[in-house]
DNA sequence: ATTGAATAGTACGAAAATCGCAGTATTTGG
DNA sequence: CCAAATACTGCGATTTTCGTACTATTCAAT
């Protein structure tokens, strides 16, 4: 029951939104990473250990596609590959201490953009904002 | 002057709300469209007889990159190129009907997105978010 | 009027990325 | 103990991006 109007407007503040807020990436470092390895760099930065399935599920992509994202990442040594002991056929993946400082200057950026989109808010504005957007994603279905 | 603590929460959420609210490429119609051809087909529909010029500059990637997404897209009938009596360098591009049809389906689609995503907040929720994000995205830098 | 610079767009081709298919290594279950 | 399942990778076809170089047209200044 949301008016026609209310959804044109938050649909042309979506498209705004994603245009305006879109992270720069952190320029300083080498070459930048396309958008599938930045993710995979993410993923594995929060999950240690996990492997290639892992993340191929997650970002909703095939394996191989994964295989060939980690592969680029580990020549940039940005990520490590190992065998666990528990189950050999397994890989998985940790960052290396250059993909760890990557994955800490995203972070970072993220931050600096939250920081950036809630400035102009009030403080109230800001808390009420946060706890609408938490209800949104955390309804499910 | 945000707390981490915020900050934390509103990453959080964003990251689940991008997951989340991806919108499934229409199905029914016949090959999906990739993402940039997708954007330029909206920018188009929003634009008619604009130049490929001006999707490449509203899309931030080189105009080599529009003349290749312009090919696919007359290819598949999607929209079509002429040559404006006013300056015959230019080109300008228009939706077919197909393309027009196609761009009403990602519309609805988008429509339905926000629905759901306004559907968890109360009537008065739904009018103080959309201001705010409304807020957020018109406040220059 | 002329012509040199600027502008709009495209052709082409190299480099990169995605992803299906098939193959290897290992584990599990009956 | 062996067939099926699981975790991944090698390979290669197809698609996409985008830089360089080109054509066609307009503009601007003499």
């Amino acid at each position: 029951m949301p008016t026609d109007d209310q959804l044109a407007t938050l649909g042309a503040a979506f498209d705004a939104f994603a245009r305006r807020y879109k992270l720069a990436d952190a320029l300083g470092s080498d070459k930048p990473l396309n958008e599938l390895d930045k993710q995979t760099l993410l993923y594995v930065a929060e999950h240690s250990e996990c492997g290639p399935t892992d993340v191929a599920r997650f970002l909703g992509v095939p394996n191989t596609t994964i295989s060939s994202s980690t592969d680029r990442l580990v020549k940039r040594g940005l990520i490590e590959r190992h065998r666990p002991e528990a189950d050999r056929r397994a890989v998985a993946l940790r960052l290396s201490a250059a993909g760890k400082a990557r994955a800490d200057g995203f972070a970072a950026a993220h931050l600096e953009l939250y920081r950036r989109m809630l400035a102009p808010l009030s403080a109230e504005e800001r808390t009420r904002f946060i706890a609408m957007i938490t209800k949104i994603v955390s309804h499910a279905d």
